[in-house]
DNA sequence: CACCAATTGCGACAGATTCGCAGTTGAAAC
DNA sequence: GTTTCAACTGCGAATCTGTCGCAATTGGTG
């Protein structure tokens, strides 16, 4: 069960009860127009070009505050730093090209499906997940 | 194709031309004891408790090594510290029990297929995944 | 327009892991 | 059995990512 994702991340974080203060406002725009997966330097990197004076601190408080109320999802593929994306209007799982560092994305409904056929024969009920598969080009 | 898992660690290490030191000696016994996925400060506590001394630098650079060499498996199931298995015979997925923080072993041959099928279909050859599942018990 | 809890910027702090270095030691070669 | 020396170890300092305390600011509600 997705959540409304009809509705923009600003209207998601006023819904969530969340001020929409300045610095936020770059910082949704910034992950709104993200088309891939960038981690917290590199969105302050994005929020400054934007506005300058953008504390790095709120850059990392803001992307907890987002993905404690799911409007973001965060990742780490990689020892380091997590990376983040706003919350896909549906599931995807991801390969990591080990050669570029390249993310890509797909999903199967199928692993779905069997995931919860084993969970379920093991007992559990699912909370969340991540799938990550890392690839280089074949040759 | 899964390596020579007949051999013991020990072995291993010595094929792998590393050296057979004092405390990979203890560091090794305990991952071969080991049947669960503790991380760098459990690994340091049991191997202290055969054999004080042992500094934790040497436990970090011991997994690092055996890690390069393929004889363990690092895996970060949540923030914080990493865990560490010797590498199983047969490749497997986790189960995380949120509620009590078990890690529960299981492999689905099918998701493994539709894996490398979908990493096909897109140009990819698979080097490493990861598929962990974060749960708890059903209600 | 006043009010005040939520939010911010800043620098200090914390947790996990790595590193430099001097001393030790496997194990290969006498 | 000795010698030899690069690999390895212990220690503490350093690094890196992320968190926190606090005083100052500010959304947004009335
Ligand atoms: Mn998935
Ligand atoms: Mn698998
Ligand atoms: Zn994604
Ligand atoms: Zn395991």
């Amino acid at each position: 069960m997705p959540q409304p994702d009809s509705l923009s991340l600003t209207q998601r974080l006023k819904q969530a009860g969340l001020r929409l203060t300045a610095p936020r406002k770059v910082i949704l725009r910034v992950l709104d127009a993200a088309d891939d997966h960038p981690d917290v330097e590199e969105l302050h990197r994005r929020a400054q070009a934007l506005e300058p004076g953008i504390s790095i601190a709120t850059v990392y408080r803001t992307m907890n505050t987002l993905a404690e109320h799911g409007l973001i999802e965060r990742h780490s593929f990689a020892a380091g730093r997590a990376r983040y994306e706003a919350q896909p209007a549906e599931h995807h799982d991801h390969f990591i090209n080990l050669e570029t560092g390249e993310v890509v994305e797909f999903r199967s409904d199928e692993i779905e499906r069997i995931q919860q056929d084993i969970a379920r024969a093991h007992g559990f009920e699912i909370v969340s997940h991540r799938l990550d598969i890392f690839v280089r080009p074949r040759r």
